[in-house]
RNA sequence: GGGGAGAUACCCAAGCGGUCAACGGGGGCAGACUGUAAAUCUGCUGGCGCACGCCUUCGGGGGUUCGAAUCCUCCUCUCCCCA
């Protein structure tokens, strides 16, 4: 894979996966014209700390423009984040300050680069060019379009419809975002099928300034853990790039059966052939999609840390919950016996294995509690401080812990 | 500028002087069943050493009342209609 392949070649490696370009003759057509490499832009707003499996799969498109040869700009909206983006929302954003979108920032350098090469990656914060811009240039920016067209996007009709607020700065997100198309020359622009109407005005406000429009290629948004909605920190139901690989395994094995094949398609690098079989598989009954989401989760962990911790991971996954066996490490906690902690839900919420007396309570007559193995139904019970003497204590299927008193 | 409607727990949404910690749905949590999947069934879903007791909660402040989410008043915010 080189920038030695052909245009066609290109266009055919580049294209897949996608679900809309606008358009491929253009695409095309700038692969041949260009003698140099194409300029791709992929923005990202740094509204969460923490980047997900569903952003890798644009990022994904941008490594193969990468490989292909092509010159990449990871931009970073340091200022359209402080507007927030209207996109597929039903509500406004709430506005980021300025320190919290800076420090969003710097945690997604350092989690895009498990995807993309650090070297030929160019960053770009729009800060650069929009904190300068002025009243005048913004106005006149805001002048190149119309309420009624801005009105077509789908979730600023139906906000109109129900009555519910639209803020005009909202208006200005899109303008803006098209302005970066703009002003770093973008030959594509990537993004989700969410992205379209946004990447859309990139294109016509090029064309207004004088330059050829970017093509546009939208990319599928991965559903997240629950199976229905996009994945998104907000709503709980993401994987995150950074964590624990523990977790990040369970969480792969919670997916629904139903997704799998796509989060196969849509998260992993592996080959259309891989994919082939893994799906026939499947079909067939021969792979079990137990042990197809096992692997899964190994494949992830593998790349997000390292192929060891991949299969720690995974066995200690089959210990706890397949053979139902305590994990290899129980973290413990003292309580000191001065502090006349003895009553069980006082100790698991002093010990944090809840949140509140109350809470700790309802998940004891609800039998989810577990002392040295034995389930406890009696909301008074009361653990004896005994030198040396640990507890075990489980609350539901994954809170453990060891307690003792000092 | 004028007129009307509205703001309820994580979300949606009832309640419209006491019996309201507040119906119902979603979400979440837990139990059963499993492949920690999905589906299904059941329970729970403000806090307090838990007591039909107390405290905090129904946009914010003030007030009426023995008693307010429910009435009055001012304020903040939102939507609609007219200009």
């Amino acid at each position: 894979m080189t920038a030695k392949a052909t245009p066609g070649e290109q266009l055919a490696v580049l294209t897949s996966r996608a679900v809309e370009v606008i358009s491929r003759e253009e695409l095309l057509r700038k692969l041949e014209k260009r003698g140099r490499p194409l300029r791709v832009k992929l923005g990202m707003d740094p509204t969460a700390p923490d980047l997900h499996l569903g952003h890798t799969v644009v990022l994904y498109k941008l490594r193969q423009f990468q490989e292909l040869g092509h010159e990449i700009i990871f931009l970073i909206g340091d200022f359209t984040g402080m507007i927030g983006d209207p996109s597929g929302r039903s509500d406004t954003r709430k506005p980021l300050t300025a320190e919290e979108v800076a420090r969003n920032a710097e945690t997604y350098k350092s989690q895009i680069f498990k995807i993309l090469d650090p070297v030929k990656t160019r960053i770009e914060f729009n800060s650069k060019w929009l904190g300068a811009m002025s009243g005048e240039a913004l106005i006149s920016l805001a002048s190149r379009y119309t309420v009624a067209r801005m009105l077509e996007r789908d979730d600023f009709q139906k906000r109109y419809r129900e009555g519910l607020p639209i803020s005009i700065h909202e208006f200005l997100y899109p303008l803006i975002q098209g302005y970066d198309s703009v002003v770093l020359e973008a030959d594509v622009e990537l993004g989700g099928t969410d992205q379209k109407f946004n990447l859309l005005v990139g294109r016509e406000l090029q064309r207004d300034f004088g330059q050829e429009p970017q093509v546009i290629m939208t990319l599928p948004i991965l559903e997240g853990l629950d199976g229905v909605q996009k994945m998104s920190k907000s709503l709980g139901n993401s994987i995150g790039l950074e964590d624990p690989p523990k977790e990040m395994f369970g969480q792969v094995m919670s997916i629904p059966d139903s997704l799998l094949l796509r989060y196969y398609e849509l998260t992993t690098p592996l080959s259309s052939a891989e994919l082939a079989e893994i799906r026939e598989g499947l079909e067939q009954g021969t792979l079990h999609p137990r042990d197809a989401k096992a692997n899964l989760g190994k494949i992830l962990v593998s790349l997000y840390h390292s192929p060891e911790v991949a299969e720690a991971a995974a066995q200690e996954f089959d210990r706890v919950f397949r053979d139902r066996q305590d994990p290899a490490e129980i973290e413990t906690f003292e309580i000191p016996s001065a502090s006349g902690i003895f009553l069980l839900p006082q100790v698991l919420t002093a010990s944090g294995l809840t949140s509140s007396n109350s809470e700790a309570r309802r998940l004891i007559q609800q039998g989810a509690v577990e002392v040295d193995d034995e389930r406890v139904l009696d909301v008074n019970q009361a653990l004896k401080p005994e030198p040396d003497r640990k507890y075990k204590v489980r609350v539901g299927k994954r809170r453990f812990k060891k307690i003792g008193y000092k």
